[in-house]
DNA sequence: AATTAATTAAAACAACTGTTTAATACAATC
DNA sequence: GATTGTATTAAACAGTTGTTTTAATTAATT
């Protein structure tokens, strides 16, 4: 034992090795023996460097974030001089290339995911730190499009209409896989998907807003 | 003991709450004593009539998809006298409702949206018998909508978007609860978010198709 | 060099899981 | 009424889980 894993200490070890698994189990179905195997360090470094799984879980998604964020930082969504249907475009690509992702790339966009459809006790501060920014990010992305319009209720259920398509390809994989496996099969198959949800979106939000204002006045 | 929980057998009652308690916890988290416990039956007593936990997962799945089909026929959706809009709008809203119900009527789509999201081996049945059809019937409903553009990867992606907004509902409630409770705090609100979603699909989809159409011509 | 603190290691713990057993109760059949 | 097959029960089994313990090792400090 005591290999050359080296470069990294046992904790920091532990904290990689967890964002792969937790990502790919999700919290609960994760067991602390496969994360210290995968970590080679012994069984009980997790309690002894993080207390318990759960509180390993929470730092694990903190850490997840600043590492995407380090690693993948969205600036190209800031330019000024892209037009709002472009931006849609960027964003939707972006989304929806980290949810197929299999490599570390989309790990954290998984964990979201996972977190999302079966919710632990850290769903309060993954809404905080990741999961609003990104909604109020995309919504400031579809103001535009949709114009002077002021209904909130319709900008969330926008909001919620563009996110489904996007985590349709994460929550039913498994179906695509086997019905429409052309769909998912590279990059550039996932990238025409993205690109036929901004386009599907953007149509029906410009036409929607059309409708509302034309009615309102 | 041997109450009078009567009227029902001792396999049936497993049977049927079982479906209550997959449907809540999904296959892997869902126990054999939960639903002991709930049936008011012997621990053994799944094994005994169902030779193991996964067995009775698949038998549920089954039953289930019976059950819905018994007590809520989608017969609505056969008439001829209704306009593909109409049809569409009727599905969705049908969709969603057994989606975010929570009495009996929505366990089987509970069910499905579970075992998408986390598959076990009965997903190629469940794909068979459940999945597959109503495919069938939505694509069915929206190709007059698209006219006779032929893209089946069009038309597919499409299938995705509809699904995606519905399954959006269920996947991620847990976030709506937290964001926008209003848009689901009653029947009305939900049937409101059909109808969003309905309208929002239709707007993309005659764009979208017209667009092709007038490429390809 | 001796002492203290921090880390690693293997083993055990306690709680839970699906499943099986072996004994009992019940019903139907001869 | 004894016998047979079915049903029910409580208990135990074997495996997994997160966590703890206790001892051994390493590093740091005096």
């Amino acid at each position: 034992m005591t290999q050359t894993h080296s470069l990294e200490s046992v904790s920091e070890r532990i904290l990689h090795v967890a964002v792969e698994v937790f990502a790919e189990y999700g919290f609960r179905d994760a067991t602390v023996r496969e994360i210290c195997s995968r970590a080679n360090v012994n069984l009980a470094s997790v309690n002894y460097y993080f207390r318990s799984k759960e509180s390993l879980y929470a730092q694990v998604l903190i850490f997840s974030f600043q590492e995407a964020n380090r690693l993948h930082p969205q600036n190209a969504l800031l330019e000024k001089n892209l037009t709002p249907e472009q931006r849609l475009n960027l964003f939707i690509k972006n989304f929806l290339n980290k949810l197929m992702d299999d490599s570390r790339l989309g790990l954290h966009s998984k964990l979201i995911a996972k977190e999302i459809s079966d919710p632990t006790n850290a769903l309060e501060t993954l809404l905080e730190i990741a999961i609003k920014p990104q909604m109020k990010l995309l919504q400031d992305i579809i103001q535009p499009i949709i114009g002077e319009q002021t209904d909130k209720h319709f900008i969330h259920r926008c909001l919620l209409s563009i996110y489904g398509q996007c985590l349709m390809f994460k929550h039913s994989r498994s179906v695509i896989n086997r019905l429409y496996p052309e769909l998912i099969e590279n990059e550039s198959a996932i990238d025409a998907c993205a690109e036929h949800i901004a386009q599907f979106s953007i149509a029906a939000i410009a036409q929607l807003a059309q409708q509302k204002t034309a009615i309102n006045s």
